[in-house]
DNA sequence: TCTGGGGTCCTAGGACCC
DNA sequence: TCTGGGGTCCTAGGACCC
């Protein structure tokens, strides 16, 4: 029997996320802007119905802000991650096989359910809704791509309370051919120009393209969306996620940045966040990468990024060493008189821990043992007390006070992931 | 004043080896 | 008077996703 996969998606997930605990915002246009406040990134359906794009920068959006009543938060990750794993664990019991594919969606596989899949799938959206409150759309298909189609369209007709089969459309090529190429899984933006010089408009008339055209032009993966989309399976659910092969941290800074020692800082702490994330997932680094990016300046030249690399002697999750390899290769692409928006780090030649530890023609460095301990008190200690008790010297006195520091003016309280900022509940 | 952050995969091309 | 064939590894760049 084929597989019948459905992919549920949160609505408008961090908007929703932001009413979960602010009723008196339901029905009400809300907005959650990026980091540093930049730009839109969620939108409630209010706020689409009054006109906020997708992606504007919020400085632009000031005016209609105010004219039509937004609400305005910055992102607030800690919540968002948290309201996911609720989210996650409730689909974890309504079917048997699932893949959590983002922060908002999850694939399922829900062969063969007694009852049917839409009815299933109504299922579950009623009950993440009641245990978490977090609205969700359900689409159905036998291939992923299909089910995200689906998923879109359950978003766009009302009609259809949320949950739509698509192999249960009695003219599934009308949908098709609704959908314009690039909002089709896996073919995008760039791809979409490209297709539309050939004619190709929307996902019914990719469909119907040769295989060898969409080979030439789009890779194997072009092939394996194109098939999908004729129903046969190619992308299947992955139940354990393969370890990450690299982990990056990087921010844009709150203001323009021109010396040497902010943005030695900076990248200390990006540092740090980052080899807390390698060691709880039980991770060594072999190598790191650091790069920096420019304004754009007043004459019109565009902005620039540098790169430099570095590695350890050994691969390790030690903070400080990682530190003093970023710093030292940041000093090298380090230009006086530049002004920089931009700086990050990426951990890269990722392998487990343990691999090394059974390693006898590696043998570890006669510090390991003891830097290791170092980082789990560290960490046990961030664990208990919130993520920046103990820092390194290196990334800064003062954890808001750096002149680096992003913009947040409009964040939430962490409700559900800080005792101090706990919801308070009044009665009366 | 001036648009986020964190990932993956595929391919082409060069270095190097036998 | 003019440079094989085949393989591996690495990197850069381009595309995609959320």
């Amino acid at each position: 029997m084929s597989t019948v996969f459905a992919l549920v998606d949160c609505n408008n997930f961090y908007a929703s996320c932001e009413r979960v605990f602010a009723p008196s915002l339901q029905g009400k246009p809300i907005v959650v802007l990026s980091n540093n406040d930049g730009c839109v990134i969620a939108r409630s359906a209010e706020a689409k119905a009054a006109g906020v794009p997708m992606g504007a920068p919020a400085f632009k959006c000031r005016d209609l802000f105010a004219r039509r009543g937004v609400t305005v938060f910055s992102s607030n990750y800690a919540l968002y991650g948290d309201m996911s794993a609720r989210v996650m664990s409730v689909l974890t019991r309504m079917a048997p096989r699932l893949e959590v594919y983002s922060i908002d969606e999850a694939f399922l596989d829900l062969t063969g359910l007694p009852g049917g899949a839409d009815a299933h799938a109504r299922h579950i959206k009623e009950t993440v809704g009641r245990w978490t409150g977090i609205p969700v759309s359900v689409g159905i298909g036998p291939t992923k791509t299909l089910a995200k189609l689906a998923n879109r369209a359950a978003k766009k007709r009302p009609a259809c309370g949320g949950v739509l089969d698509f192999s249960a459309l009695p003219d599934p090529e009308a949908l098709l051919e609704s959908v314009p190429v690039a909002d089709v899984w896996g073919i995008g933006r760039r791809h979409g120009e490209k297709l539309a010089k050939y004619g190709v408009a929307n996902a019914l008339q990719f469909r119907d393209l040769p295989q060898v055209f969409v080979r030439r032009h789009m890779t194997v993966q072009g092939v394996h969306t194109l098939l999908e989309l004729r129903g046969f399976s190619c992308i299947d659910l992955e139940k354990a996620p393969p370890p990450p092969r690299t982990l990056m941290s990087s921010r844009s800074f709150g203001k323009a940045v021109t010396t040497l020692e902010p943005l030695s800082e900076a990248v200390a702490d990006y540092i740090a966040r980052a080899a807390a994330r390698l060691r709880a997932k039980r991770l060594v680094a072999g190598g790191l990468e650091v790069y920096v990016r420019t304004y754009a300046d007043a004459s019109g030249r565009p902005p620039s990024s540098d790169i430099a690399a570095a590695a350890p002697q050994s691969p390790t999750a030690h903070t400080a060493t990682l530190i003093a390899l970023a710093q030292a290769a940041l000093a090298g692409i380090f230009r006086p008189g530049q002004r920089y928006k931009k700086a990050g780090v990426i951990l890269t030649g990722l392998e487990p821990e343990s691999g090394r530890q059974l390693s006898l023609l590696d043998p570890e460095p006669a510090n390991a043992a003891r830097d290791a301990r170092l980082m789990a008190t560290l960490d046990a200690i961030n664990a208990k007390w919130g993520r920046d008790t103990l820092r390194c010297a290196a990334q800064g006195a003062s954890v808001t006070g750096q002149s680096w520091a992003m913009r947040q003016n409009m964040r939430s309280p962490r409700y559900t992931t800080d005792w101090a900022e706990l919801p308070v509940v009044t009665a009366g």
